[in-house]
DNA sequence: ACCTTAGATCAACGCTTGTTGATGCATCAA
DNA sequence: TTGATGCATCAACAAGCGTTGATCTAAGGT
């Protein structure tokens, strides 16, 4: 088989979009990307809003943090997330590359 | 807080794109989406070109197929895999909605 | 100075995922 | 029919992930 397609990104960026995906496979992280994708909010609002327990709501920003999803900005006593468009449009990019040239008829591999 | 945003999907589409993004949050799969860019490809051709077990592949592929990433074709002796280019936008599609409101100034939580 | 509240962090547990090697089932060639 | 090949599946194990309840720190209010 020859290269098997010419990478259209690089070892680290296909590694960071892993990252993100992961941060988008859980259900309760999924539910506050579309709260933040409303706007900023803090904290205490996402917990009641989700009715989630303190913990696990801040287990799952710190994995959305650390995978650059979202980011965080303290006020006083409060911490307020957002989302980062840049990751969110990352990954866009990379869907419509791959599905691109998708449709391309099956390299005949096998005698 | 007030209803913390007016789901723009229902939660059937959710489940679904939790799949999809969970189908692309491993290496080994991201590496055969990526192939798979290239246009569809019989199992023999990826089980080389990725240098994987084969039944660590077919394993990867089955996790795709069921998200409904990619789907095969069976042609004789040999399964030819391509991407599902309707996934691929339903993801673009649902990441453009979020992307679109989250710049919204913080909603004031407390007092 | 004291108490309360927001949020992060930790340890422990259980569940889910991924890997490996073996086995099974078709398909094709001889 | 026999043998070889492509691929799916299984059982067993290992590793990673998410949940819970407890503890810690910092910021405010009194």
């Amino acid at each position: 088989m020859p290269p098997l397609a010419v990478a259209p990104v690089t070892n680290g960026d296909l590694e960071q979009a892993r990252l993100l995906f992961k941060a988008l496979a859980d259900p309760v992280r999924l539910e506050v990307v579309q709260a933040l994708g409303g706007g900023e909010r803090c904290v205490c609002d996402l917990t009641q809003g989700l009715g989630l327990a303190q913990s696990r709501l801040s287990f799952h920003l710190k994995v959305m943090r650390e995978a650059g999803l979202i980011e965080a900005r303290e006020q006083g006593r409060w911490v307020y997330y957002r989302l980062r468009p840049a990751a969110l449009e990352q990954l866009q990019g990379w869907l419509g590359a791959v599905t691109a040239g998708c449709a391309a008829p099956a390299a005949s591999c096998c005698p």
